[in-house]
DNA sequence: CAGCAGGGGGCGT
DNA sequence: CGCCCCCTGCTGT
């Protein structure tokens, strides 16, 4: 050490920093994403956010978007009130009825503190190998997929898993946690150690920063608007890795993001007209009221609650309806991209009659019977399911 | 290498 | 919704 080292000590440090984050928060001031739960929108900091969950780090991380809307399917907007104050605060106080959501919500964003336990920042370490088997895993483009694993058997979204065979998809968070006591803090760790849900269906918006037609119904990888990486052309290898990694199974496949890279929030600059703001609540400032149109979130099944399409919003070139969430493939109508989800899903309705074969369209299934049972199907027959 | 089966997607209706 | 095309993986020769 060499002489005359002081050490500068701001003694209100904590409480002077989380004082001016909260008002940040309040103010909206520096936010550089938003969180959009059930209509309602959330400017928060990315930084805030990848503090607090390694799930939004990872999004952010595979996020090339400046201000990426991140759209929570399945997520209460009263949680999400609760958990970022937890996350800007330190601490929140929530109803006891209302606990076991929050808890299954912060379990599937990986709310640290709540869902991840906490660590000593003092020994941080940089291993990010740890479990991240709740996400949902896209499915690659067979051409990408090397290991060729059976959709059937592959951990794809419980959820999803659950409910294409004989159990209705649950809502009902794993109530671990209901007798803690509030206001909510280091809760577990048992949780951690159990099967962790996925986290719910999210979806990054991105504002339509280009030509609305660009990688329109290509027959590969459709979108050209970039990459994961920004013109190397290897989102289906990121893609790969998630899917290839049993442990990998986690925001590492975030979809979408990539697809339409670059671009502010699109309400940063006026005109609000074109947006519908169907159920949304107004949280934000004034001025930041987002335009185009919200994804009602149409699912390839309602029997598949968690199930939904729209991945890349386009806020203004309505393509939210088009586009995959998980792999970013457009299609030209939203009935294709509701049966190119039963891809990633695993969904597979069309059950043969004569064996336990199963297929994601009416048309293999056809084809599988007169292939295989040489039986034909006359058109209209409903298939078996 | 050829054939088969499964599966994804385009497109007509 | 239904049909079709095409790609891919597997398997037998």
């Amino acid at each position: 050490m060499e002489d005359g080292l002081l050490s500068l000590k701001w003694n209100n440090h904590k409480i002077t920093f989380f004082e001016i984050l909260r008002v940040l928060r309040e103010k909206a001031n520096y936010t550089d994403a938003t969180i959009a739960v059930e209509g309602k929108f959330y400017p928060v900091h990315k930084l805030v956010m990848s503090t607090c969950s390694e799930y939004f780090s990872e999004i952010f991380e595979r996020t090339p978007c400046k201000s990426p809307v991140i759209v929570l399917k399945d997520v209460r907007s009263q949680d999400m009130d609760a958990l970022l104050d937890y996350m800007y605060l330190g601490e929140v106080n929530v109803n006891q009825n209302d606990l076991a959501s929050l808890l299954k919500t912060a379990e599937c964003l990986r709310i640290k503190g709540l869902a991840v336990p906490d660590e000593d920042p003092t020994k941080f370490r940089k291993g990010q190998s740890d479990d991240r088997r709740e996400s949902p895993p896209p499915k690659r483009r067979r051409h990408e997929d090397s290991s060729s694993q059976p959709l059937s058997q592959r951990p794809v979204s419980p959820t999803i898993s659950a409910s294409s065979k004989t159990t209705p998809p649950s809502r009902t968070p794993p109530l671990q946690h209901q007798t803690s006591s509030l206001p909510v803090s280091q809760s577990q760790d048992s949780v951690h150690d159990s099967i962790v849900d996925p986290p719910p269906m999210v979806k990054v918006e991105m504002e339509e920063a280009d030509d609305p037609d660009d990688g329109y119904s290509r027959r590969d990888n459709s979108y050209d608007g970039g990459s994961v990486n920004e013109g190397d052309g290897d989102f289906g290898t990121e893609l790969s890795k998630s899917e290839h990694d049993p442990d990998n199974y986690g925001s590492g496949s975030f979809p979408g993001p990539s697809i339409q890279p670059g671009g502010d929030l699109p309400w940063d600059e006026g005109d609000s007209s074109s947006f519908p703001p169907e159920g949304f609540s107004g949280d934000l400032p004034a001025g930041q009221q987002p335009q185009g149109v919200f994804s009602q979130l149409v699912g390839p099944s309602a029997g598949v609650a968690n199930t939904w399409t729209g991945g890349i919003g386009m806020l203004a070139g309505l393509r939210w309806d088009r586009t995959c969430c998980w792999c970013g493939r457009t299609f030209m109508r939203p009935a294709e991209l509701t049966r190119h989800m039963r891809s990633h899903t695993g969904e597979k309705p069309f059950a043969c009659h004569l064996c336990p074969w199963r297929g994601s369209q009416t048309w293999h299934l056809k084809n599988h019977l007169a292939r295989v049972h040489f039986v034909a199907v006359k058109s209209g027959e409903a298939p078996s399911q």
